[in-house]
DNA sequence: CTAAATATTAGAATGATTCTAATATACTTG
DNA sequence: CAAGTATATTAGAATCATTCTAATATTTAG
């Protein structure tokens, strides 16, 4: 898939999107945007999607690439997920939800947030309020 | 505080402590044990236990602070805490439990067990089993 | 005490990511 | 829509945490 397959409607609908967000529409985030933000949720990683988009022949540099990754993140279309050190994770559902993972594979699942319910959470300690609960169920073959 | 300091009593129970865990009792791990199985338990990332050695003029360097936080944590002296990448965290409570996590600070503090009960957690996927659950409750500055 | 096994270390190498600063593209205003 | 200003993109250098290498030192077993 080349960055010109792109019909001027799917161009339209991402150029929206992008300005949504505060983001210039370029080809390079359109291009991304169009492998990030189909029909189903995604997780990548900066190396998985530059290799897609060196599959794809989009022409997008690493450094675009983080960068891009990085400018979605911040404009909220993209959320970080922590569960390993050393690579970063970034997946397109953006809504409140937790994860499965599996290390051996470099792989997430989403979590829908009404599968995980707490019966007790501690408070935040004084001075400090929370800003987030993240769950990550670690898993292995069985 | 130098390697001196410590007593022949702190020594055997430290080199028992390592031989317990399978690795030789030398001069460099001692010193690190010394600095962390205190009374209290502790987080270290390798950044903070070398600037800790080098004020305690240990001798340590900073490829050994590394090698034994490594050998540490294989053998069981030490558990891992991800919640930030970049850096290792690593935790000398080795019971399972929770953490609350300071960003601006590179904070962490435990959470006991009992204060994180779940009423409704998700079945691990076919084929896989669950190896581990992890919480971690993100604050800031209220 | 000697030999074999394992540890330590400085410095090089690696891998992920960010930075730099030069070039290109998008937006704004007249 | 032209020209100028703001913002993006990029290759390659730089950085940061970490691991590796291979030479030297220490520990343990016999």
């Amino acid at each position: 898939m080349k960055f010109d397959v792109l019909t001027p409607e799917q161009i339209d609908q991402l150029s929206d999107k992008l300005h949504a967000a505060g983001l210039r529409s370029t080809r390079p985030r359109l291009a991304l945007a169009h492998l990030l933000f189909g029909d189903r949720n995604r997780h990548v990683t900066a190396e998985t999607l530059h290799e897609e988009a060196r599959r794809a022949e989009l022409g997008v540099s690493q450094a675009t690439i983080y960068n891009t990754l990085n400018q979605f993140l911040s404009a909220g279309l993209l959320s970080e997920v922590i569960v390993d050190h050393g690579r970063s994770y970034f997946d397109t559902n953006v809504t409140e939800h937790q994860h499965f993972f599996i290390k051996d594979e470099a792989k997430l699942i989403d979590i829908p947030l009404e599968e995980v319910v707490f019966k007790t959470l501690p408070d935040a300690p004084n001075g400090y309020k929370v800003a987030g609960v993240d769950v990550v169920i670690r898993l292995e073959r069985r």
